[in-house]
Formats: C-alpha cells, sequence, structure tokens
DNA sequence: TGTACATCAGTGAACGCGCGTTCACTGATGTAC
DNA sequence: TGTACATCAGTGAACGCGCGTTCACTGATGTAC
C-alpha cells in the first residue's frame, strides 16, 4: 500500500469531524465540498473516493454527531446527575454558544427536514434513542407515559436551546435556558394530569 | 405614473406572500432571487426596487409571517378554546404538513441564528409577541413564572413540531404531537415544583 | 538484490449551473405648456 | 386640444463567484519475478 494500513479510515473520519463542526456551525447548505476537504488538508476531488455524494455525508455526520451526543449525555447521567444533570448540562450558555460541538438535532433540525427520506430517517433513529435516554432516567411506570414524557421533555430541550440561540440580547436568552430547565424538571415530574 | 396608485405596494406586498411561502417550505438558502420573481410574475432585476438585499426581504419576511402567527393563534383562542386551542391548532397534521403557510419560527429557527443580528432581532422580537400572547392565556398569577411558563411551552410547541416533521413514520409522528399537547397543557396546569 | 509492474489515495482542471447584485434601457402614462 | 418631456416600475444582459460532480492523471509504495 502506497500509505500505511488505516490511513484511508483515518482520512474518512477527519472529513466526518470537519463536515460534522462545520455542518453544525454553519448549516449543511453553506458548507461547501471544497472548504470541508481543505480544512481536512485534502482538495476537492478525491471527496469521492470516501462519499457517493454530499447527501451520504450529511446521513453519515448525523448519526455520527447524534451518536456522540447521546453518548455524552449518557455519561453524565450516569455520573450520578440523571435527568436533571442531562437537563442542566444541555440548557447551558457554552452549548447555546458552541452549536459546532453541540446538539446536531437543535442545530440541524429545521433544515434536515427538508432533505431525503433516507437522511431524515437516519436523523429519525438517532432522536428516538435520545428520547430512549432520556426515557431511563424518568421515574415512571407506564411505558407510554414515559415514552411520551421523554419525547415531550427533548422537544422542549431542543426548542429551548433554539430560542436562547436566536435571542440577541443576552439576559433574555438565559431567562429562556432557564425556562426550560424548570420545564422539564416540571414535566418529569408530573407526567400525568 | 404609469401605474395605478397603489400598484408598486401591492407588487411589494406579493413578493413577500411569495417569498414568505417559499422560505417557510425550502428554507432561505434554497430560494433564489430569480425564482421567487419569476413566482410574483416579474423578472429578477426589479426585485432590487423593492428590496435593499436578500436579507432585508428575509426580515420583513419574518417579521410579517410571525405577525400573522399571532394574529391566527390570537383568533383561535378569542374564540373560546383559550390556551388549549392554541396548543391543539398548533400541534395537528396539517400544520406539520403545511410549513409554508405554518410558523415560521418552526421552519426557520435553526437557520435564522446564522443570520446578521438584525435579522435574528427581528426574529426575536415577534417570538416574544407569541410568547406574551401565550402568557395571557395562563392562570398564573407571578408574571415572572407566568412568562417563564409561557416560554417554556413555546419552546416545546415548535421543538415538538419539528420533530414530528422529522419523523418518516406517520404514527410516530402523530404520537410526538400528542405528547406535545399533553405536555403543553401540563405546563400550563402546574407551572412550580 | 534489482527491475518491472500493479495498486489506489489523492490531485486539479473542467463540466454546467444557479447564485446575488448591477445597470443601461424600455415604454406606458402623467404633467406642463 | 396637441405636443414635448419627465417619471419610474419593470426588463434582461452581464458581472464574478462558488456550487456538486467527473475524470484523466500522479506518484509513492507494495508485490512478483
Amino acid at each position: 500500500m502506497r500509505y500505511e494500513k488505516g490511513h484511508k479510515d483515518a482520512t474518512r473520519k477527519r472529513i466526518i469531524d470537519v463536515a460534522s463542526r462545520r455542518f453544525r456551525k454553519a448549516g449543511v447548505e453553506a458548507v461547501g465540498i471544497a472548504g470541508l476537504m481543505a480544512d481536512a488538508g485534502l482538495t476537492h476531488g478525491g471527496f469521492y473516493a470516501h462519499f457517493g455524494s454530499k447527501e451520504e455525508l450529511v446521513r453519515e455526520v448525523i448519526a455520527d454527531a447524534l451518536d456522540r451526543s447521546r453518548a455524552r449525555l449518557a455519561r453524565i447521567a450516569a455520573e450520578g446527575g440523571g435527568l436533571e444533570a442531562i437537563v442542566r448540562a444541555y440548557l447551558t450558555p457554552p452549548h447555546r454558544d458552541g452549536p459546532e460541538v453541540g446538539c446536531a438535532a437543535a442545530a440541524l433540525a429545521s433544515e434536515i427536514v427538508r432533505h431525503p427520506a433516507e437522511t431524515k430517517a437516519a436523523f429519525a433513529g438517532k432522536v428516538e434513542a435520545l428520547i430512549e435516554l432520556i426515557a431511563e432516567h424518568l421515574e415512571i411506570d407506564d411505558p407510554t407515559v414515559r415514552r411520551q414524557t421523554a419525547t415531550a421533555i427533548f422537544a422542549g430541550m431542543m426548542g429551548t436551546l433554539q430560542l436562547a440561540r436566536a435571542m440577541v440580547d443576552e439576559g433574555a436568552s438565559e431567562q429562556i435556558l432557564e425556562s426550560g430547565v424548570e420545564a422539564a424538571l416540571a414535566l418529569a415530574r408530573h407526567p400525568r394530569r
């Protein structure tokens, strides 16, 4: 081999990592293949040795980024804080200000909707896994209610983070984050009317 | 005048209306000036007689679309259903399936974040008005708690609609909408721990 | 051990295309005389 | 009333640019003999 064993895999991983940050920061549409590859230290033509199309990369990035978010939140919960630690870690100024390393669902949700079904399916599957993680940390017996509550908590976290990012005023933004924390914890406490 | 009085205003309004539908359906970035103007029955060059830039149009569209959403939801609440009617009208399959005439916040939130401060400010201001509308229909005495609860309810509604749109499976999508309704009503009922 | 060849990750020119924006122009109508 | 001119919403060619994708190629290294 002209390159050491594992070289191509490492390059592929590097492209995904660069794309993952850039997609979350600027949106998928705003990121071009040429700039992406330059960031990864390569030229644009080589892209197609790794991915069949930009859309295929999008799918891989979404799956990878959401897997990592899930793992990170699972670790945070496991360290003893449970659901409250998840919620507080998610609705925090650093997460609001660092979308490039944050939750891909919050960063890309409204544009993923317009992608092909295959991409949406990848997104939907990983979001379900995130919801499942939240459900595991709810003290609700009925599995249907637990699942519904977990879904609403995640939707609220995502919507809250997006609103906090849209605010121009720092104080207003932090009040929104706080509202989101309170609401998530209230839902975890009062799953039924 | 070569055109009857009010002609230019009517054209401007038509451009905004066409842009409003197309932005919400495809995202701001995916909509070009030429296609937009063709849809409005004009050629692209005329665009700059009405708007200084595409970004200026984006700002006008956001303000207009969110004003209309607010007015629509206010009417629905006033017809007797109150907050529950707002929530149920928002988290409904037709709204999920018709983003082009639906809430601009849910359709565009994650991309507005990346626009210039002036655009974000226009968005933020109108979202505050929507939250205020929700707050008006909450039976909570403490204005801070009322406001916080309204914020969380709106964030949850927005996040829920986005998740429902991202699902490929129809049944899963409808369960998400239902979770959102339940959660919003639960928050309205239990504002404090 | 030395030479010929195969491999293939990565290169970079080229493809057609649409983008946002500018600008000299058109032509229907209103106003001035 | 008839003619000359001013107005200005809208036209369409042109600008430089970046997009996603294709493809003939390079050149470093491994394998075969």
